[in-house]
DNA sequence: ACCTGAACACCGTTCAAGT
DNA sequence: ACCTGAACACCGTTCAAGT
């Protein structure tokens, strides 16, 4: 890679992570080619897909929430791993609004760009999940793809303005359905713990 | 109204409701006025804002599920009552695409012409979850505006194509979820029932 | 009173022409 | 190898001009 195109495509990433995050997914590749002071077909040339570019600014995030699994499964009891993790995906997916739409898209489509994060994701998920479920702490009547989708949901209920007040509350009740009756006492939203995954871009 | 005006603007809702219940509540407003044979500026002129359109196309159903709570709470034991008033909310979200983030945005919006509608809604389903409450059978510490969110964000799930077949499932669970608990006992997604509210623009 | 084509300012995507 | 302006086909919104 030349150096001219090593310089933008750095500086297109960085640009497009803050208008993305105000902007929401959605945001105009326009407005960030011009915010990048850069041709609009600059940006086309190194992210053929506005996925490709979405997947270019997710990744290493979405692959540190997969390998946090790893971690949380043998330095935490079931439950615990389990709850910890679903918290931080939560956390993670409301860090760019509407991301949590494209994700469940890349998961039933392979040739998403975004396809094998996304994949991997749910796997790590459903592993922490059916350790809890091994352990009798978390209902057997939940799959990988349930949780993927009840993560999903609380990020959609986390990026609508009116339920944003609820979303916490939400997130222990919700959080808690997953879980067999009795084993549920007071589940939170935690704030940022040290060491999860969080975007920096 | 003229004769003309009338004839335009049934047919433009017509029209409307069947290019939405393919492509969305984002769909083109173009593609309507073009498939209605009308000009744009007509569309505009019987429908100032989209939200003003689809408060035309919704107004109809979203009232009469909020008669339907009122009739549910006379007929039907509060347990009841709410699981399956939230079943026939939960089915009518989904008849449009994309419909539940703009109803929420419009709880929010005083100015939003489907403001009226959505706030009654919510306070329907708030009342039906106050008698549960009272009665022992759901959970204390959920708010109208809490009941609101979970139909939403069950109705994101199944605008997901890659949830869908866990659709019904989830809402057992979720719904679930809003129980005191004990009282659960395997809460399934209905068939439509009889009398229920539904689209029939 | 109502309808409409056209204009304006955007957008995503592609491509020939430049260095 | 890489960058870019311009073109194309869309979109939402507005408005002067028509009947």
């Amino acid at each position: 890679m030349r150096a001219d195109a090593k310089k933008n495509y750095a500086h297109l990433l960085a640009t497009a992570g803050e208008v993305i995050k105000e902007h929401g997914v959605e945001a105009s590749l326009r407005d960030i080619a011009r915010k990048a002071d850069v041709g609009l077909a600059t940006l086309y040339r190194h992210f053929p897909t506005r996925e490709a570019l979405l997947e270019a600014l997710l990744r290493k995030t979405l692959d540190e929430l997969t390998r946090e699994a790893a971690k949380l499964e043998q330095t935490e009891p079931p439950q615990q791993a389990l709850l910890l993790w679903i918290n931080d995906a939560v956390r993670f997916v409301r860090s760019y609004n509407g991301a949590v739409a494209v994700m469940s898209a890349a998961l039933d489509d392979v040739n998403s760009a975004l396809h094998a994060s996304c994949s991997n994701l749910r796997s790590a998920g459903a592993r922490l999940l059916e350790n809890a479920q091994t352990a009798g702490v978390a209902r057997p009547d939940i799959s990988g793809l349930d949780l993927f989708a009840i993560i999903g949901a609380l990020g959609w209920i986390g990026d609508q303005p009116s339920f944003g007040s609820r979303a916490e509350h939400l997130f222990g009740i919700i959080a808690g359905s997953l879980l067999t009756v009795g084993s549920d006492d007071s589940i939170k939203l935690q704030p940022r713990r040290p060491n999860a995954p969080q975007n920096s871009n």
